[in-house]
DNA sequence: CTGAAAGCGCTTACAG
DNA sequence: CTGAAAGCGCTTACAG
C-alpha cells in the first residue's frame, strides 16, 4: 500500500493552497496548457503524485468538454474473439490516457441505441462500436455528435462513420483456394448463408473464379442467429448437415468461426467420423481453442492487436480534429493451415 | 429510431420550464422524494420519456451523493467463468437501476489498487471485486469508504469486507468422493498445489477422512500462475505429469478448471491415451467447453446466476444502510458427473 | 506567466 | 406541496 499524503488533498483548490498558487495554474498544469512555466507544471505534477490526488472526473466532465472516457459497446461477454479485441482496445485506450465504459448490446437494435445514448449522456469523448447491427443511416444519425469508430459492423453499407474490418473477402478466398488445392470442389457453409454478405458474396465470387458453379459448389445452412453458445450451435448445425444423404454431402466444411468449428468437429468425432480424413473443417479467428484441441483447426487470424491499434489511431484522430473523416478500412489477416483440413479422397 | 422530442430538452431547467414548474419539483420527482404530489411526479416522468431526456450523470454525481454507478473489477476477459459472472452481474445491477464501470486488474496488486482508487474517484456507489488478490487488511482499508463485495477472493482470511464464494470445500469433497468410489486412491492435482488453500486444504482433509495418507494420495503440480491461455497451461502441466514414470502416475487428474482439464484431455488424446479409460479427469466451472467436447467433462457448476443474485442483494443492502455488515457467505454448487471420469482399472 | 470570477447541471438545506 | 439560492469541483474566457 502507498504511504499517506502529507495532508488531505481532495480538490484542485486544496492542491493550489498547498502549493501556494492559484487553481488556474493547477488546472493548466494538469491539462497541459501552454501558458504555464515548466517549473510550475513540474511542481503540480509532482505534488499530484505525492498527494495521490487526481481531479474529480465529474466536475471535469461537467465543465470541460472532455471526459477522457471512451464508450465501448459489443454484443456480450461470450465470444473469445471479442474478448481478445476488448483486451487490445483497453491497451490502446490506456496508452492514449483514456478510460472506458463497457456496455453490452446483446446484439439487439433497441439495446444498442440506448447504450449509445447513454454513452452520450456520460459525455464520452468517443465511441467504439463492435459488431454493430444497426444500418449505416441510423448509425450516422446516432453517432454524428461524437467521434466514433465501427469495428466489424454487421451490415456492409458504408455511411459517414469510420469503420474498420478485417479483410473477409481475402479470408474467404484463401480458405476456399486452400480447400480447392486439397481437391475439394463442394463446400458446406456452416453457420454462413446468403444473408451473411461479408462471407457469402466473396465465397460465391471465389468459387466462380475457380470455374465452379456457386449453386452447386456452395451449400448454405439455415439462417443462423445464435448469440452465444456457439459450440452447441456448431453441434446443431452439423447434426442437420449429417441428415443430408452421404453421397451428396460436401467433404469440406467452412465454419463461421472457431467455436462453431469446434462444435462441428467434436460432434463428428463423437459420431465416429475422422477429421480431416472424412471431413475437412475450417474455423475463423484463431482463438486459443483452435490451437489446443485435437485436431488443431485451420483458421484465420484477425490480428486483434493490429486491428485495435488502427481503431485507436482513427478514433484519436477524429477526437483531435473534432471532425470525423469518413474511412472504411480493411485490415490484413493471416491464414493458418493446421490439422483439420486434408486432401479430399 | 425514436421520434424527435417536441423541443430540445437538455437539462432539468429546460424540463422545468417546459412543464411550468421549478427545478426543485423536477429533481424531486426524478429522484423519488416524498414531498411531491403524485400528479407532478407522473407529469415529470412522462415528459422525460416523451422528450427522451435523462439528467446529466456528471452533475448528479458531483452534487449528490449517488452516481448510480457500480465499479466492477476482475482479472481479464479471457476466463469464460468470469465472463459468465459478469453477464449475470450485469443483469442484477441493471435490475437495481445501476450502471457499471468494468475494469481489469490483470491479477496484479498495483493495478487492482489503482483500479479501486479510480472507482472511488468516479464516485461509484459500490464496488464488486472479483478474484481479488489483495490481502484482507489492505482490502478493508481500501474499501472502507464504499460499499463493496468480494467475489471469490484469492486469499481465505476474512476481513470486514463482505465476501461471497462458492463452497469449494464441498466441491473438492464431492470430486474426490466420486473418484474414490470409482476406485481411485491417488490423485494428481493439475494446476492446484499447497498454495491454493481454497482447494488444497479441503482435498487433504477429504483424503484423510477416506483413510488415505495425503502425502501419498495427493500429487501437487508446480506452482501455477497462468493468467490466461489456460488450455495451453493444461497442456504444459500434463506434459510435465507424463514425465512421471508410468507405474507411479495417479490415474485420476483433478484440474483447476475446465480449460485446464480441456488442455489436459486433448493432450492425452493426442499422445494416444484414452479418457476416461486410461485417465479420469475432472474440471471446474461447467463452462460450455466442458459440455461440448469429446469426452464431456465431469465438473462443478458454480451457478453464476444465483451467485450474482446474492452479490447484488448484499451490495444493495450495504448501499442502503450505508454501513457494511460483515458477511462471509458460501453459496452452493452442483457436481456434474459426465464422461471424463471412469473406474480405475 | 498568473489570478479572481463565472458557470457547467444538478441536489440540498432552508423558506414559504 | 412548491420555490429561489447556494454550492459540488472543476475549466474557461477575461484581465493583469
Amino acid at each position: 500500500m502507498a504511504e499517506k499524503p502529507p495532508q488531505k488533498i481532495e480538490s484542485t483548490a486544496d492542491l493550489a493552497r498547498y502549493l501556494n498558487m492559484s487553481q488556474w495554474s493547477v488546472s493548466r498544469a494538469i491539462n497541459g496548457h501552454k501558458g504555464v512555466s515548466e517549473e510550475t507544471r513540474k511542481r503540480v505534477l509532482d505534488a499530484m503524485v505525492e498527494c495521490d490526488f487526481q481531479p474529480n472526473m465529474h466536475a471535469r466532465s461537467l465543465r470541460g468538454q472532455t471526459s477522457k472516457l471512451i464508450g465501448v459497446c459489443f454484443w456480450n461477454f461470450s465470444m473469445p474473439i471479442v474478448n481478445a479485441k476488448l483486451t487490445e482496445l483497453q491497451r490502446v485506450l490506456r496508452g492514449y490516457g483514456f478510460r472506458y465504459l463497457f456496455e453490452t448490446t446483446m446484439g439487439e437494435e433497441e439495446r444498442e441505441i440506448s447504450v449509445i445514448r447513454d454513452f452520450q449522456r456520460f459525455g464520452v469523448d468517443g465511441i467504439v462500436n463492435i459488431n454493430s447491427i444497426l444500418k449505416a443511416p441510423d448509425l450516422d444519425e446516432l453517432l454524428s455528435t461524437v467521434p466514433s469508430v465501427l469495428v466489424e459492423p454487421v451490415h456492409r453499407e458504408t455511411g459517414k462513420t469510420p469503420k474498420v474490418s478485417v479483410d473477409r473477402s481475402r479470408a474467404m478466398r484463401e480458405i476456399i483456394h486452400h480447400l480447392y488445392e486439397l481437391g475439394h470442389r463442394r463446400f458446406a457453409m456452416i453457420g454462413i448463408n446468403r444473408y451473411n454478405l461479408w462471407r457469402w458474396d466473396p465465397a460465391v465470387e471465389t468459387v466462380r473464379q475457380l470455374g465452379l458453379d456457386p449453386e452447386q459448389a456452395l451449400l448454405p445452412t439455415r439462417e443462423y442467429k445464435e448469440k452465444g453458445n456457439y459450440m452447441s450451435g456448431g453441434r446443431a448445425l452439423i447434426e442437420e448437415f449429417l441428415e443430408i444423404p452421404e453421397g451428396q454431402r460436401p467433404k469440406a466444411l467452412i465454419c463461421l468461426d472457431d467455436l462453431i468449428a469446434t462444435g462441428a468437429i467434436q460432434t463428428l468425432i463423437r459420431k465416429g467420423y475422422r477429421v480431416p480424413e472424412d471431413f475437412s473443417v475450417t474455423g475463423f479467428n484463431n482463438e486459443e481453442i483452435s490451437q489446443e484441441l485435437f485436431p488443431r483447426i485451420t483458421t484465420i487470424d484477425q490480428h486483434p492487436h493490429r486491428l485495435m491499434d488502427r481503431v485507436g489511431e482513427i478514433l484519436l484522430n477524429s477526437i483531435q480534429r473534432k471532425k470525423t473523416k469518413t474511412v472504411s478500412e480493411t485490415v490484413p489477416m493471416s491464414f493458418l493451415v493446421r490439422e483439420s483440413t486434408g486432401s479430399c479422397r
